[in-house]
DNA sequence: TACCCGTGGGG
DNA sequence: TCCCCAAGGGT
């Protein structure tokens, strides 16, 4: 069993006191606009690669007002390789929601945070925490992979439970301020040390308490976690096809398209996912462009 | 619930 | 080279 306590919550955020990096979004003065738009853009892409666009897209946009009065093509440009850039319509749609909903404001609290387009459960967390200052607890990948060691002896996280929550709030300080620190310490020890493939242990600030440790690091048990193929799907197709469309100053035919992938079949039901999904709209004389509403 | 949705760096 | 995986969300 565990010996995880609010003790470890607090020595985990001792720890992030010294150890936590120096990221552009958790600088004091950013508002939550900025934390919401980092978060959206930190879903599945590692955060080397976002701070660079994050940089440029909060000088471009600063605001949810500025962001809705843009293009979908704008935005879809912008959001350059960060992947699945449907996220950047539904940050564009969020900002639309913001400015028509909450008169331009970011709201504040867990529910309608989540109820705006492309924010989920964790990510309506994480601003109401981060770009709020109320204690929430936030379940990301790093934080259940925390939990699953530190408090049940396990390698790896299984799949995501309505009980993480419950796992992580029971460790969480008291002090509101100390719980907003643990909330991203937490995910901070997940992505430095408590990490998926070597941990560093030596260097844990709470290995004394750790269960997976205490048990002598017991191997995953159950089915492999199966890898997502990328390499001749539709994914990798869209992302051809996307490409072209990001280049070209002009719209295109057809047959520009055909070139970026042989397969006509696979090639035409990715064009067609791209077009109900808003990545594309056709001219009316039948050329393909990134989408202008 | 399981699957789909991009991209690229590191072991 | 190949494989793993990275601050998820929507359906």
């Amino acid at each position: 069993m565990s010996t995880a306590t609010t003790d470890t919550g607090e020595a985990i955020v001792d720890w992030y006191a010294t150890a936590a990096r120096d990221l552009p979004w958790r600088r004091p003065d950013v508002d939550a606009w900025a934390v919401l738009v980092s978060e959206v853009m930190l879903q599945q892409t590692p955060v080397a690669r976002v701070e660079p666009v994050w940089r440029d897209w909060m000088a471009r946009w600063p605001t949810p007002a500025a962001l809705a009065a843009e293009t979908p093509a704008e935005v879809i440009r912008a959001w350059g390789k960060l992947g699945y850039p449907r996220r950047a319509l539904r940050l564009r749609e969020a900002a639309l929601a913001i400015v028509e909903r909450h008169g331009g404001v970011v709201p504040d609290d867990v529910p309608t945070l989540e109820a705006l387009p492309g924010i989920g459960t964790y990510t309506a967390r994480a601003v109401a925490c981060f770009g709020y200052g109320r204690p929430q607890p936030v379940v990301d990948t790093n934080v259940r992979r925390v939990v699953a060691r530190l408090v049940h002896a396990k390698a790896e996280a299984g799949t995501a439970r309505a009980a993480d929550l419950e796992d992580i709030a029971a460790l969480a300080p008291t002090d509101p301020e100390r719980a907003v620190r643990f909330s991203v310490a937490t995910m901070e020890l997940g992505a430095l040390v408590c990490v998926a493939g070597t941990p560093r242990c030596a260097v844990c600030p709470v290995r004394d308490s750790c269960a997976w440790r205490l048990a002598g690091y017991p191997a995953h048990e159950g089915p492999p976690r199966r890898v997502q193929k990328f390499a001749g799907t539709d994914r990798q197709v869209r992302g051809r096809l996307l490409d072209v469309l990001r280049a070209a100053a002009q719209p295109v035919e057809a047959a520009e398209l055909d070139a970026a992938w042989d397969d006509a079949v696979q090639r035409s039901r990715c064009l067609d996912s791209l077009l109900t999904d808003g990545l594309v709209e056709q001219t009316p004389d039948g050329l393909f462009r990134l989408p202008h509403s």
